[in-house]
DNA sequence: TTTT
DNA sequence: TTTT
């Protein structure tokens, strides 16, 4: 019924931009987040974006840049070569604010307001 | 650097209440969240609580109850009996509201303000 | 840049529906929210939702229901007919969840995916 | 019954720092928050920090600085010299990160984890 | 002006 | 393996 998270943390990578067979734009990272304690602990999160908020993303973020972001939990499944079920945790990114700047840019506006897209499998880029 | 979520959902089972080799309670449970959207998915999150906010889940919450969870994403990994890696991602809750009473309780106070514990892995209770 | 905002809690009054001169829907109640502590303080929190959001609250939530809104935190400022600066915040709520129904409604999808509308002052309802 | 806020945005001046009678430290500052479209709207929003939390903010933030506030909406209201009701919304914050260092800092560890103070009203420094 |  |  309601399903939001915000991170604020830094890319582990520079961010995987690919696109559907209809076009559709999605970029892919991790987060890395340093727990809220002393324990130098940190948690690796899989974020994904879609539509101009995917190319904005793999634009302006690059490994190590400080970044927050807004979205839902997703939790997806399918089945491995071995037969068995996988299950998949990504943050589903609708709003992605850039903290640090690279030469020139400044956080330009990014939210992707879309409708979720109904992909059949072959669609994946993944 | 933050970490935050907040969902509303119904469990899709009772809580399972463990307790550490130290007395420590936590319980854990699935919440169904719908997705905002017209298509009638839905994700099945792993919610885990500690101390007093286990103990209270396990008293209050039953299979199909609402609740609302507060909390931080958190993604463990361990080596399986294949030697294989597995990424387990869970929402550690420090904050549980009871949407729906059961049959005489309103909803108590429940906040985990406890800083986190250091379990070795012999500790864990699963 | 980031402005996030998620409320549980009671209605005081049936919803306020109105309309501005184009037409747009907008309703306004307040949240009585309790404080997260045993000292029973709480919160009355102005709440204004727009278009179909509007409508639906209007339709589904009355005095003393339980909802949870997301949304974001405004504040206006007006010269009050004394010529003094009065500030006004609010919660613009863009989801609304209704947590109990009437008598057979269940929670309807009811999420403002609009743009902010661009009201002269004459437009405003209050 | 649950009450979440999380604000990214600059600081309008430097943060101001003062102590109740029984000597606990208290930090207040406004927010300036971009609205995310293309109107060029901003919210000011005001903070309050209390304890370590305020200490730090003293310390780390300045006027235009970066940074990131978790905590929850509180309405007071008092009677002004004129004797009317005047209703005052802070965002009370328990979490803040630092998003720009000054000088030397890195994004110490803030976190107000205590209980609320129950300040008798002459013990309130504003 | 406030809700259960 | 999933809830209303």
């Amino acid at each position: 019924m309601l399903n939001r998270v915000i991170l604020i943390g830094r890319l582990t990578r520079d961010p995987e931009l690919r696109y559907t067979p209809n076009g559709i734009a999605t970029a892919s990272f991790n987060l890395a987040v340093d727990r809220p304690f002393g324990d130098k602990e940190t948690d690796f999160i899989p974020v994904v974006t879609w539509r101009q908020t995917a190319e904005a993303c793999a634009n302006y973020l690059r490994k190590g840049r400080l970044c927050a972001v807004e979205g839902r939990i997703q939790v997806r499944n399918y089945e491995n070569n071995e037969g068995k079920r996988v299950y998949v945790t990504e943050v589903i990114a609708d709003n992605v604010r850039f903290l640090e700047r690279g030469e020139q840019q400044e956080s330009a506006q990014i939210r992707d307001e879309g409708k979720p897209i109904d992909l059949s499998d072959d669609d994946l880029p993944f």
